[in-house]
DNA sequence: AGGCGCTGTATTAACGCTCATACAACGTCA
DNA sequence: TGACGTTGTATGAGCGTTAATACAGCGCCT
């Protein structure tokens, strides 16, 4: 709103010489003496003057800014994302374009036609759901560079993800080794949205010969710390009450650690608890949590390489390639206390 | 890279109108007669229209995008701000563009300089230190929409914050009203940082006649758990121990828990502990944790409010204005068991 | 001496869009 | 009937930048 802007034409005017010259100049052509240069530099300084990318980027036809589509950032291994790959773009010159979609498809549609309307060279984006996919499948047929921070083999989308149900299959694995077979879980997965994790734990307990038992499952509809509280006091007040549960992240897990204090249990002794994600709060936790653990900053700089590669790519892209990180299980006290 | 991109030319050429009358029609004039519209609306959403705001932007002079500066997202309560900010400007119709400082004056400046460059019609910064403000300072000066989200009456920048000092000082008050009087203090304050949570201890202590005594306090050069952690072993390993302990923030005072379960103190009998931020962990922390809360959306939304009203500001910008939020205490068992 | 290739600079045309203006075609009214 | 609005559409300029091209002046070679 009225600001005033230096452009080239004020440090054309200024040294006397033409725009063409002082963006020649400028940016360091070897055509240009190094006297005229200089005094080019020196009006430039003065002026203050700095390049309008916008302009830029009309000619150029890339803008350096990438978007990147969360569900949540409260999430703090999506917030421990978000910062590997905001560092990881700077250090390659692209900057940052930040929305959430707050888990709503409709939101997430309209966030990524923002930001193809603002043209930005590429995106990164963690989706709502494995389901409904369509929307992106379209844009990576368009030719536009999308990277996926979810794994979805037959999604026809680049992605780099923790494989998040091998993951899951590990942490209840060790539970079946620690002895235990009611084994709950504390996941939001709705028919909609991500089962990775729920397919591991099904895995891990058919692989033990245990049946699956529905009622052993509590849905938390959400990842916060009460959301975990609520699901465990479900899960506890069962009849038949499990003996060790699987949280679908730290964050539940410290809730349905905040319950077993809450009510007088002894955790692992009385019921054992496995998270996901492996955030600083686990191992400080009032019993230290088992964890999955695997490294944010490898999968966010894969993705963004591969983001980068496809921006790089001349003509048509690539087939989508899926990288999955394999996550490793931290154990500490919430299942096994030392002897 | 060579990906292809519908113009109004393109549908312009579609519908025989020229490129004029399609902008025009779009963007829904009353001069375009109803089924002239219809026919272009058509053809642009079979071509899968998407209008250049890169283009728009030129033109109109305004990005619709802010530029958000934080230090670190990684600490929880700038990751509730970065959320509710980017919701609040969303709503607004602006575009976040995110980017972190890492806590260094010459990234920050590299990244101001950078938004600038981009055009965005504002920032909002969460600057690395209270001192050195002049670049920020010399922004406004310019003209350029700033709001901080540190407050400092002095800096000659609008800012909208929580009142850090008044929070430290009911924080440590309560401790003194509790029958405290060695209180340890954990801040990160270095000469060059911010110390209005510092500045808050040392008034509630010398108000109380208490003289401040700087071997009580520890620098934790960090945010996190762990930090939190060895800050208190220092602490603690005072021959005169101090017997309640204020953090600048809740991370920190985890951290500091988690020294007492590991060393077998009762938290508060043996040692009080106050946080700050209230953030969800604190609450359900193995002692839930004391600790000054505030409610983030308030001061984002005054912000971010603030903000918008600059940048809709035609000429010179009106003085800057500072507001602080006040805070409250919530007090919970760790400083403070019910009987 | 005339042509050639440098060197240094300027001119022009894009990029995709909007705004101001132009202007035909038509109807209206004195 | 002819001046005058109104309606619908087109033309041209401009946003700040880069890229392609033009071109003047000079030294050098044959």
């Amino acid at each position: 709103m009225g600001r005033p802007i230096v452009r080239l034409k004020d440090v054309a005017d200024r040294t006397g010489f033409s725009v063409n010259t002082v963006s020649l100049a400028l940016r360091g052509s070897p055509r240009i003496p190094e006297d005229t240069a200089i005094r080019i530099r020196d009006a430039a300084r003065d002026l203050n003057y700095m390049p309008n990318q916008v302009a830029k980027s009309l000619v150029s036809r890339e803008t350096k800014t990438i978007g990147l589509v969360l569900t949540d950032i409260t999430n703090p291994a999506l917030t421990q994302a978000a910062q590997s790959i905001e560092l990881a773009l700077a250090e390659r010159g692209y900057s940052t374009l930040f929305a959430t979609s707050n888990n709503d498809l409709e939101e997430e549609k309209r966030v990524i036609a923002m930001f193809q309307s603002r043209q930005v060279d590429g995106m990164l984006i963690y989706p709502r759901s494995h389901r409904d996919l369509a929307h992106i499948r379209q844009l990576r047929r368009a030719n536009y560079p999308v990277v996926l921070l979810v794994a979805d083999p037959d999604a026809g989308v680049d992605a780099v993800s923790v494989d998040e149900r091998r993951g899951a299959y590990r942490a209840v694995k060790h539970l079946i080794d620690m002895g235990h077979s009611r084994i709950g879980i504390i996941d939001s997965s709705n028919p909609m949205g991500n089962h990775e994790k729920r397919d591991g734990y099904v895995l891990a307990l058919t692989e033990a010969g245990i049946e699956p038992d529905g009622t052993m499952s509590a849905d938390p509809q959400g990842h916060s710390v009460i959301r975990g509280y609520w699901a465990m006091d479900k899960l506890m007040r069962l009849a038949n009450r499990p003996s060790a549960v699987f949280t679908a992240n730290d964050s539940l897990a410290i809730g349905a650690l905040r319950w077993t204090q809450k009510n007088d249990l002894r955790v692992p002794e009385d019921v054992a608890i496995v998270g996901f994600d492996n955030i600083e709060f686990a191992e400080h936790a009032a019993t230290p949590l088992t964890s999955v653990n695997y490294e944010i900053k490898l999968v966010t700089d894969l993705a963004v390489a591969r983001l980068i590669e496809l921006i790089g790519t001349q003509g048509t892209l690539p087939d989508p390639s899926v990288t999955l990180i394999d996550p490793e299980l931290i154990v500490r006290e919430s299942t096994h206390r030392r002897p």
